[in-house]
DNA sequence: CTTGCACCTTAGAATCATTCCAATTTGTTG
DNA sequence: CAACAAATTGGAATGATTCTAAGGTGCAAG
């Protein structure tokens, strides 16, 4: 069998962190992990499906659902939704904003400094105490890189 | 005919608004945009519906959808989206962020200075262009007042 | 081991919000 | 009034997601 490019490219926390929650780790999810690690461009359930479909031929949609649902809730992944359009999924943890570019649709994560969340925090009146914010740009982006 | 209950409660400027792009004031319209104006309250589009119908029994939920499109093209109105949830309408226009309630499911407005608003846009890193900022809490609120 | 049991996955049906469509209705303009 | 464009309507269609019921899988206790 194929050895070097099949390695789990994930830092091994997954069984882990599934453990964690009283979960299994699965070939599955392991898979839906992996794909989402190895093309951080914020896929929607669809397209995760179609990477992870050559590999584990047998796999079904609902489980790419259930696996991703897994991993969100476990906090490996974020869920990040713009406009109604479908679901996508985001593997960065630290907290970021999102920018939408109207011209290619494309979703890129914009790191903004802890600073600014806290403050936008301290803004709300009282009596609303939230514990999380979203922050979403739209327009466009030179898009040189991708 | 009665008269001080029926009165348009919206300041006139519709039927110049949709003038402006070419578009007819139609009973639908004004009615669609007077229940977004009476009950602030973020509804969705079946609640609008729900609202319209007793005062214009033969309205479609077809014609809502519309109504609410065309509104929004008019920037009379804004399109506020939580979490896949369904679409909610809100007639405030001044720039500002929503809180979702996580335990009352209610959406509120939150007013947050202009600046902040622009300090957002210049913390984005070169070759990001963007026209729209959206901010979005999550929390609780002491729901007192409604 | 081997049986039990909780966890997982699967295919397909069901759901929900929204959009599309084709047929009328309405309003305006010539 | 006739002709045309813009709006509305009910119902069918769509698309993402969730649900459901029926098998798998794998560890754990005996």
């Amino acid at each position: 069998m194929a050895t070097a490019t099949q390695a789990p490219r994930h830092p091994a926390g997954l069984a882990q962190k599934l453990a964690d929650s009283g979960l299994r780790s699965t070939p599955q999810r392991e898979l839906v992990y992996d794909v989402l690690l190895t093309k951080r461009d914020h896929p929607t359930a669809d397209e995760v499906f179609a990477r992870v479909k050559p590999e584990l031929p047998g796999i079904s949609l609902a489980t790419v659902y259930n696996c991703l649902e897994t991993l969100v809730q476990c906090d490996l992944v974020r869920a990040v939704n713009f406009e109604r359009g479908p679901t996508r999924y985001c593997p960065n943890l630290r907290p970021h904003a999102h920018f939408h570019d109207e011209v290619t649709g494309q979703t890129h994560d914009v790191d903004l400094p802890e600073t600014l969340f806290a403050k936008l925090k301290s803004e709300l009146p009282p009596g609303f105490d939230a514990n999380a914010v979203e922050i979403t740009f739209r327009g466009k982006a030179q898009s040189s890189a991708n």
